[in-house]
DNA sequence: ATTACGATTAAGCAATCGTTTAAGTGAGAA
DNA sequence: TTCTCACTTAAACGATTGCTTAATCGTAAT
């Protein structure tokens, strides 16, 4: 596997020749960051985001305006917690969630803006 | 399911009341957003387009850079080719890829900044 | 204390994802 | 043509993910 790639492209293709381990380093500057992408790479959770980007909402509403069940819901905003995307607030019996800070907006903006793009020129 | 979130907030909780109906039809301003966030979602395919953001690089050379086959780097290629997140260019018997536009940049760079700021105040 | 309710957690299952091996393209060299 | 190389695609397997049901926790009211 590793073997195969380096046994094959150190003596043929391989345009970046020495600069190979200066680039692998370099990899090291987005290390975990997938992890965040991972918890927005769930439609129902990008959906909870922007729900909660319009305002303060408990788990109950969520599940009532997503048309899901609680557990769903709740097992959801755990991920987002744990990734401080959104903060919690105990109200009585309800927990309130809100957005922990703007990050997400500007990264869903963003996305946003790609994804309509890619659909205008045809993409999948 | 759908029942069950219904008739417990309907009559409870729920301090959305009437807005519910509303707020579930903005949902529709994120729809296919994950998808995006799906692709950015895998370690491999963020090295990727990082990899990519600094210099065009074949096939072979990021299964080099990347210690993986030639295979699983295609795979991935493919699914950010999909997503219009890069563009190729055959030279001979290579092929060259970099990346399609600016976003993921962006993306990245923000994913980047939360990524930090979370760490720093003790993050999972 | 007991009961009720909003929310969380646990266990189990179906579906999806990422990798591997192997076969198949396309382009250049012999 | 025939061969080789860079890459792509296909099939298959193991690992993750997201949902469901059921049990549990925390708070408030009876």
């Amino acid at each position: 596997m590793n073997a195969n790639a380096r046994d094959i492209c150190s003596e043929y293709g391989a345009s970046v020749k020495d600069d190979a381990p200066e680039l692998r380093e370099s990899i090291l500057e987005v290390a975990g960051l997938s992890e965040l992408f991972k918890v927005l790479a769930d439609e129902t959770r990008t959906r909870i985001l922007f729900l909660l980007s319009k305002r303060e909402l408990c788990v109950c509403d969520l599940a009532l305006i997503l048309e899901m069940s609680l557990p769903a819901v709740s097992h959801h905003l755990r991920l987002l917690k744990m990734m401080r995307l959104v903060a919690y607030r105990r109200e009585g019996k309800q927990v309130f969630y809100s957005l922990d800070d703007d990050h997400v907006v500007e990264l869903i903006s963003v996305a946003g803006k790609h994804f309509s793009e890619m659909r205008e020129s045809g993409g999948a």
